[in-house]
DNA sequence: AATGAATGAGGTTTCATTCAT
DNA sequence: GATGAATGAAACCTCATTCAT
C-alpha cells in the first residue's frame, strides 16, 4: 500500500483526490494490469478498493474514463523533463559524450518506469485498442519525444559523435532498445536474475558499437 | 478472402477444416487482432462468418479454445526452420557474414510474420493473460530459440566475427530490434509510410555497428 | 390470456411470433399501460412473461424498440380502412348523410380501439416523449387520415350536408369528440356506469347539431 | 426565468419559498415537462437548478414529493373562480347567452393554462400513474367542477337556451372539446402554426351548433 | 452438422436517498 | 441550511454457452 501510495503521489499528486479516489485508482491499476482492461470487471474493481460500485462512476462517468485517467498523466510526467525550457542547450553542455547522455536519461527516466510498470503495462496494452490513447500518446510522447530528441541527435551528429543515419532512425532504433530491454526486464522475465546495472552498460554499449566486431 | 485463405494455409493446411470452420478462424482472426480477445464477442465473430452462434461452440467447446485453436500453430510453424536436423552445420556452411545470417533470417521469418500480423498482434495481446499461451510460448519459441541462436551465436564469436558479450544477452539485443522494427513498423505505427528495405539494411546495420562513430 | 392472444392476433398476425415472443408482448402491454414505459423494468416484464430476462433482448435490441414495436402496428392497422383503394368513393355511394357515415366509422374503429386500449393508452402517453413515435404518428396517421378525410368532408360540404368551415377543423373537432369519448369512456371513467349506444347517438348528435337549441 | 418566476407567483405565491426552493421547482417542472416524471433524475433537476443533489432531499423528502407538491397547488388555483360564493347568480346575471359564457369561462381559464401549460401536462401525464394526484384530482377538480357546471348548464336549460341532454353528458361534451383544443394546440402540435382566436371561435361555434348544415 | 432461440450470470451504468461535514 | 461524496439496489443490456429442432 505504502509503495502504491508513492506511485500515486508521483503520478497524481497534483490533484486533490479523496481517498476513495485514491483506493479506486490503485484498485484499477492493479486489475487492468493483471487482466486487461477489458476482461476487468468494474464490481471486482470496486471490491478491491473497498468502495461500492457506485462510488467509481460518481468520480469517473465511464469504466474507459477511468482508464484514461489513469494512463493520460503518465504521458505529461514521462516527458516532463524534456518540455524543460532551453532543454537541448543544458544537455549540450552538460554531456559530452552520446554514452553519458544515454546514461543519464535512461537513469533519469527508468525510476518512473519501474514504479509505473503496471501502468506502463496498461498503456502498451490498451494504445491498439483505445483511439483516444493513441491520440494522446502521439500528440504528447511520439511528437515531444520525437522533436526533442532529434534535434539532440542532430547536435551530435554534428560534433562527429553520431553516424550520419537520419535522427528519426537512431531515435527509433535506441528507444526501442532502452524500452526493448525494460520490457524484457521487467514485463516479460521478471522472475530471472538480471543485473540491472550491467545490462544498462550492455546495453548502452550495444546502442554505441553494435555486435560487430570491429577489426 | 483469397489473401485470408492463403494465410489459413499457411497456418492450418495439415488440418482438415470445413467450410464453416475456415469463415470462423478467418472472422475470429480478425476480430480478436481488431478489438482484443476480452472485448470480441461470440456473437460478432459468428455474424462475420456468416454461421450461427451455435456453430462455433460445435467446433471449439469455449472461447478460449478458438483462441488457442488459433494462437498455437503459428508459434510451430514459426520455429519450423530452426528444428530442423543439423540447423547450425548448415548455418555455418551458407553463411560467412553475421550480416548475411541476419539478413537471411530476417526476410526468412519476416514473410510469415507480416502475413500472419493479425495473429501475431493477437498473440502477443494474450500472452501476458492466457497462461496456457505464456506457457506453450516459453516452452516452444523461447527455449527453441534461445538455445539454438545461442548456439549459432557461439559460433560466430569463435569465428571472430561477434564480440565477447554473452550470447544470451547478444540473442537478446538482436530479437529485440527485430522485433522492435516490426511492432512500430505493424502494430504501433502502421499508418505512417515506411520504405521497408531501407529500415531493415538499418536495422541490421545497427546491429552490427551500433550509431557511435568509428574514429 | 385467450382475450390478450386474440388482441395480439388483431395486432400482429402477419408476423411469425414465436411463443416466448408473444409472452413478452403481451406482458410488456400489461406493464408499459399499467406503469408507464419509463416506469416499467424490462426484468419486471420477462418475469410477467415467464422468460429471461436475456430473452427479451435476443428480440428487440432496445427497451425502446420494444415500446415502438408494440405501438407501430397499431397506427397501420388503425388506418387500414383508409388505405383502400377507391376509399372515398366506396363512401360516397354507401352513406348519404353525415350521420351515418360518422356512426360507420366509429363502429368501424371502435372495436379496434377498445381491444387496443391498453396499447392506445401507451402510444398516447409516450408520443410526447418518443420522437420515432411521433413521427410515426404524424407520418402514418395523422397524414393520412386527414388526407383522406378532408376529401370526405369536402365531398359532405359539396352536397349541402356540413357548414363551410375548413375541412381540417371539422376533422379535428370530429375527431376529438370521438376519441375525447373513448377516452373519457375507457381511461378516465372506466368504472362509472356507461350506456355506451346511447353516449355513441349523443356524441354523433353533438357532433352534427352541437347543443345550442334551434330556433 | 422572468417568466418562470411569474408562473412561481402564480402558483406558489402564498408559500413561503426560499431561493433555492423556487429554482428547484423551476427545474423540476421543466425537466417533468419535458422528459416525464419518471424518466427525469433528481440529479439532472439539481444540476439545471445549480444546487447539490441532497438540497433537494432537504426540502422534499422524496422524489414523489417533489411532484405532488409541484402538481397540487394548479388544481386548487384551476377551480377557484368556481368555489367563490354564490358563483351561479353572478354566472346568471352577467351572460344572457351560452357563448358568452363559453367564452369567458375559456378566456379566464386558458391564460391559467397555458402559463401553467408545463405543469398541466405534468398533471396529465401523471394522474393515470399517481394514486395521489389522481385521489386529489377527483376530489378537487372533478366534483366541483361538474357540480357547478351542472347547475349552470341546468339554468341555461331552463332558459331554453340548450337542447335537452343530460347536463352531465352536456358538461363532458363541452368540456371534451375545450381541453381537445388545447392539447392539440398546446401539447400534441404545438410546433404547428394555429390562429389561436380563430379556433376558440370555431370551438365555440361547434359547441354550439355543431358541424350539421341547418336546413 | 448446423441452427438460432433461450438462458442466466454478470457487465456497466443510473439513481434516489443518506449523512458527515 | 446546504453540500456532495458515498451508497447499494436496481436499471438496461451483453455474453458465452446450451439444446431442441
Amino acid at each position: 500500500m505504502t509503495e502504491e501510495e508513492l506511485m500515486l503521489q508521483q503520478l497524481f499528486d497534483e490533484d486533490k483526490l479523496t481517498d476513495k479516489q485514491k483506493k479506486i485508482i490503485v484498485a484499477a491499476i492493479e486489475t487492468f494490469s493483471e487482466k486487461g482492461y477489458a476482461a476487468s470487471s468494474t464490481s471486482e474493481i470496486a471490491k478491491k478498493a473497498g468502495v461500492a460500485e457506485g462510488t467509481i462512476f460518481r468520480h469517473y462517468k465511464t469504466k474507459k474514463e477511468l482508464l484514461v485517467s489513469i494512463v493520460a498523466p503518465l504521458m505529461t510526467k514521462f516527458i516532463a523533463p524534456l518540455v524543460v525550457k532551453d532543454f537541448n542547450k543544458v544537455l549540450d553542455r552538460e554531456f559530452e559524450t552520446v554514452e553519458e547522455f544515454l546514461r543519464a536519461m535512461i537513469e533519469n527516466r527508468r525510476d518512473l518506469l519501474i514504479r509505473m510498470l503496471p501502468v506502463v503495462k496498461i498503456m502498451f496494452q490498451e494504445i491498439p485498442f483505445q483511439p483516444e490513447l493513441r491520440e494522446q500518446f502521439l500528440e504528447l510522447v511520439v511528437k515531444n519525444i520525437f522533436n526533442r530528441v532529434e534535434k539532440v541527435i542532430k547536435g551530435y551528429q554534428e560534433k562527429g559523435l553520431l553516424i550520419d543515419m537520419p535522427p528519426e532512425s537512431i531515435a527509433r532504433l535506441t528507444i526501442t532498445n532502452i524500452l526493448g530491454f525494460l520490457f524484457s526486464r521487467y514485463i516479460l522475465f521478471p522472475h530471472l536474475e538480471w543485473d540491472d546495472e550491467l545490462e544498462i552498460e550492455r546495453t548502452i554499449q550495444f546502442i554505441m558499437h553494435g555486435v560487430g566486431k570491429k577489426d
